[in-house]
DNA sequence: ACCCCCAATTCATCCGATGAATACGAATGG
DNA sequence: CCATTCGTATTCATCGGATGAATTGGGGGT
């Protein structure tokens, strides 16, 4: 195994025993690298790489120190994987986030407090009213939609799985999503079955959510794999 | 935003826009740098970084290319993150693995060649082998549990499902519950779990193999939390 | 046709130097 | 005494070059 794997596993395996604790601070640059027993070059090889994945941060003239390690923050990085499938594979990505959009979405049900149930009103408020304009603007419903399911799956009481969850759609995808439909009829299917998902919510009905949450994220997939029949749009 | 990040943003368009495809040889060092307009040692960091999350890999003396871009290959950096979080988030990422593993055993129950039934029951036959012998090899009953679960879920018609559900419990993960399970009683259990599963499977029964599955991994998630007391707590 | 050896290519690693951003303490003014 | 300013030390960022190691492919020998 060449040097810089190994430093690498070895700065790794400082973190997984504890001997490097989040936010802890790293020796300089020279001293790590002798006390690796590599050069600086390629210690910053090693450094670069975990500060690729999120394990550690680096602030030019202060240090390098170890991130909050938060799941959130070290699964963000699957969202490139995503994005790079966006071909073929999005339909796998798609029903991955099916299955577990629609447990968090249950999850959700009795854990969310009132006042962000009012907030996911809005905004549904907030979207409808951007549907109905004349000139659709993709883009703000693209962000309504994002932070109208990353409001919900994040009060599921698991951060591994909101964080999965989000990361299963990548910004790209995303937006090819929204910007697919470019069916009117589309958009506002979608937008009720957001409403749908919000009444279950509001109802503190588990299985309602769950199957509304199924059911939305499965009207995505099909609208990826083939257009869509509107027999099912009225719920 | 640093040289570097832009040099590793430069690289990963390239790919999701097509310009460099899997399989595919990129320039020589030298003439990348020249290309992205950095040094030699920068760009170096840069792939290095790409290297490190299965994008890239580098072979000395012959080049650099690009991955075969699999959801499996690129979502296997996950196991690590699950690694860290062994001491609080163990119960989170298992949570997830049973929402997943649950879903993923249902489908393969239809789609499972009979002959890799045959496989597992020869697994679980050898499994059961071992733990009644009078010192216990956990090594072994590890790599056996990590292919019982690896073949079913590899079947499941969804390789992005399969990998997200092979990386939520890490190799150091598997290995404290399994050497956690100082009770021989709690061996037993595992494996009569085990054949319950795979005589769903035997029987081609998608909701009988979800429900041994979940309740599998669920006396998992049980046996870390201490037994009732399944309530997630946040954090 | 096959095998062995050598040279070219390419990445791996190391070294040293300069620039840029930050932190910290000293000097200054109120 | 406190706040602000400013210089200096520390630290990472980026650069250019040099040497070693692994692979590849061609040339020569059998």
């Amino acid at each position: 195994m060449g040097v810089i794997e190994t430093a690498i596993d070895t700065i790794k395996e400082m973190i997984i025993d504890g001997r490097l604790r989040p936010g802890q601070k790293l020796p300089v640059e020279k001293d790590l690298a002798e006390q690796l027993g590599v050069a600086r070059n390629t210690l910053r090889e090693a450094v670069r790489a975990l500060v690729a994945m999120r394990v550690l941060q680096t602030r030019q003239g202060d240090g390098t120190y170890v991130t909050s390690l938060s799941p959130g923050l070290l699964l963000d990085g699957m969202s490139f994987v995503a994005d790079i499938h966006l071909d073929a594979g999005a339909g796998q990505f798609l029903h991955v986030r099916r299955i577990l959009e629609a447990e968090a979405t249950a999850l959700a049900a009795t854990r969310i407090p009132g006042d962000d149930l009012a907030h996911l009103g809005d905004l549904l408020d907030h979207a409808e009213k951007v549907a109905a304009h004349p000139t659709i603007d993709h883009e703000k419903l693209i962000a309504l939609d994002q932070d109208f399911h990353s409001l919900i799956t994040s009060h599921c009481g698991n951060p591994v799985l909101a964080a999965v969850i989000q990361n299963m759609s990548g910004r790209t995808v995303r937006a090819r999503i929204w910007r697919g439909m470019t069916d009117p009829q589309a958009v506002h299917r979608t937008l009720r079955e957001h409403r749908a998902v919000h009444r279950a919510l509001l109802a503190r009905d588990p299985d309602r959510a769950r199957l509304h949450a199924a059911l939305h994220v499965l009207g995505v997939e099909e609208s990826l794999t083939g257009p869509r029949t509107c027999e099912s749009t009225d719920d």
